[in-house]
RNA sequence: GGAGGGGUGUCUGAGUGGUUUAAAGAACCGGUCUUGAAAACCGGCGUGCCGCAAGGUACCGGGGGUUCGAAUCCCUCCCCCUCCGCCA
């Protein structure tokens, strides 16, 4: 959520950033309406509460002395339904400002570039080469197939399509990933490591901002109103709503969790293997910091992300994207693609945003300045990275002519000493 | 799931309808004193909203109600504790 009184001052600046998403403008004229009707009911409605006040002591007085008080009384139950009304017509323009401040993204960072959708994104940098092959390299379904690491068919017998089921040397390369990324970010990038619930309240939905324009999108249990967590994010952000932090900033969480995506309109391309899928594993990073330091934040954060990837060797890019590709909450985003050689494509495993403290402030987290006053923190996040197209990516980019797929060093230790994943006999 | 007891500021804790603008203590911050520290004393010490400010207003787990007036009474939901039931 934007700041109202941003909206009040500054409404040229946040209307041109609006544009430069593709925003709709009239969302902040509104915004910026209602409040104006907000403050003049307030002022009016305070003031009639300071005459109730003094008036309502007035009769404890005169009881005390024993004297009448009907004509008091009287005046005060009227100003009572002065008040009832004011703040009658306060709560409906309060809801309609929030429905409308709600519904307004965040102003995109001054310096990403401009443009209407991902074509306009930016490579800021890429890291390896594109492997070679001698052979044609098989794209990951084959090459699961013939590693016997998922049995996709069963899964959809359990459960439907894009619940993926794990097996064998599959499931245990997850949880390899899963520690190494965990192991890293935690004793290399400083980072304190949260197991939270996978399951969370709508409070939490809100805070982070899922609810709500997002709820088509994700699994609920209505009979407790729980939602199942679309990614880690939402319960490790969630960890410091309501307060004001009075530990020291910055703060890094990191976290393994399965995500649970519905993704409605997902159907068709890319729904084959483990690409798209409505469960999956992922490790994410989460920032709380000040905000004058959120953009140096950003970077780091990225290059956390980045080292996970290094260490496995893999060939990726990053993206800087542009105003109308970022997401709603974000100021700035950067996505990290991995070099998949047998869809001869680019997959995202990792977004790294800083949200500034457009998720603070519906989020109510805080901190304390150096002069002690409460300011909303920046908070920042970025998968660290996800995991279906982490394998894919390693199952194409390191493949080998006779069909095996030679493991990273790195993951060696993880995978109790084997070298390769082997194809079934 | 059932029965009972609770939820007040950073913490402890008073307050069961009317100067409560929430007592008191502790912690914390600043000052005095001191060579320095401790102690003592003085002052400060929540969050939001409106306002240039002075100030006003709201908030005692959340929501609703009764009343001229609610931390206080009623309803409802959430959470915590104790006991019982169920259970990986």
């Amino acid at each position: 959520m934007l700041d109202i009184k941003r909206i009040r001052e500054n409404f040229d600046e946040v209307a041109e950033g609006l544009s430069r998403r593709g925003a709709e403008i009239a969302l902040a004229e509104t915004a910026r309406d209602l409040d104006v009707k907000r403050r003049a009911i307030v002022v009016q409605a305070d003031e009639l509460k300071t005459q109730r006040n003094a008036r309502s002591k007035e009769i404890g007085a005169l009881k005390k002395a024993g004297q009448n008080t009907d004509a008091v009384q009287a005046d005060v139950r009227l100003i009572g339904e002065q008040i009832a009304a004011l703040d009658e017509e306060l709560r409906q323009t309060e809801e309609a400002l929030e429905t409308s401040m709600l519904r307004i993204p965040n102003v995109p960072c001054k310096t990403i570039p401009t443009g209407p959708d991902a074509t306009a994104n930016r490579v800021v940098r890429s890291w390896g080469s594109t492997p070679s092959f001698t052979f044609k390299p098989l794209d990951h379904i084959a090459l699961g197939e013939k590693l016997g690491l998922f049995d996709l068919p069963r899964g959809v017998k359990i459960t439907g399509s894009g619940f993926p089921l794990m097996k064998g040397a599959g499931s245990k390369l997850q949880r390899a990933l899963v520690q190494y990324m965990l192991d890293m970010h935690t004793e290399k990038h400083g980072y304190t490591e949260l197991l939270p619930p996978f399951v969370v309240n709508s409070a939490s939905m809100r805070g982070t901002g899922q609810l709500p324009k997002m709820a088509e999108d994700m699994y609920h249990c209505e009979i407790d109103d729980l939602w199942l967590i679309p990614t880690a994010e939402v319960p490790v952000t969630n960890y410091h709503r309501d307060e004001i932090l009075e530990s020291k900033l910055p703060i890094y969480l990191t976290a393994y969790t399965p995500c649970f995506r519905r993704e409605a309109g997902s159907a068709g391309k890319d729904t084959r293997g483990i690409l798209r899928v409505h469960q999956f594993d992922k490790v994410e990073m989460v920032k709380f910091v000040e905000p004058e330091t959120s953009y140096d934040e950003l970077e780091s954060l990225v290059v956390n992300a980045e080292a996970v990837l290094q260490g496995l060797g893999l060939h990726y890019r990053i993206l800087e994207l542009c105003s109308g590709d970022i997401s709603f909450s974000a100021a700035k985003c950067y996505d990290i693609e991995l070099w998949a050689p047998g869809q001869q494509g680019w997959l995202e495993v990792s977004s790294c945003s800083n949200f500034e403290d457009f998720q603070a402030r519906r989020l109510n987290c805080k901190y304390r300045d150096a002069t002690g006053k409460a300011r909303l923190v920046h908070t920042l996040n970025g998968s660290g990275v996800a995991l279906p197209r982490l394998v894919i990516a390693i199952l194409e980019q390191l493949q080998q002519e006779d069909g095996s797929v030679l493991l990273p060093e790195v993951l060696r230790s993880y995978m109790r000493g084997m070298e390769k994943l082997m194809p079934m006999a």
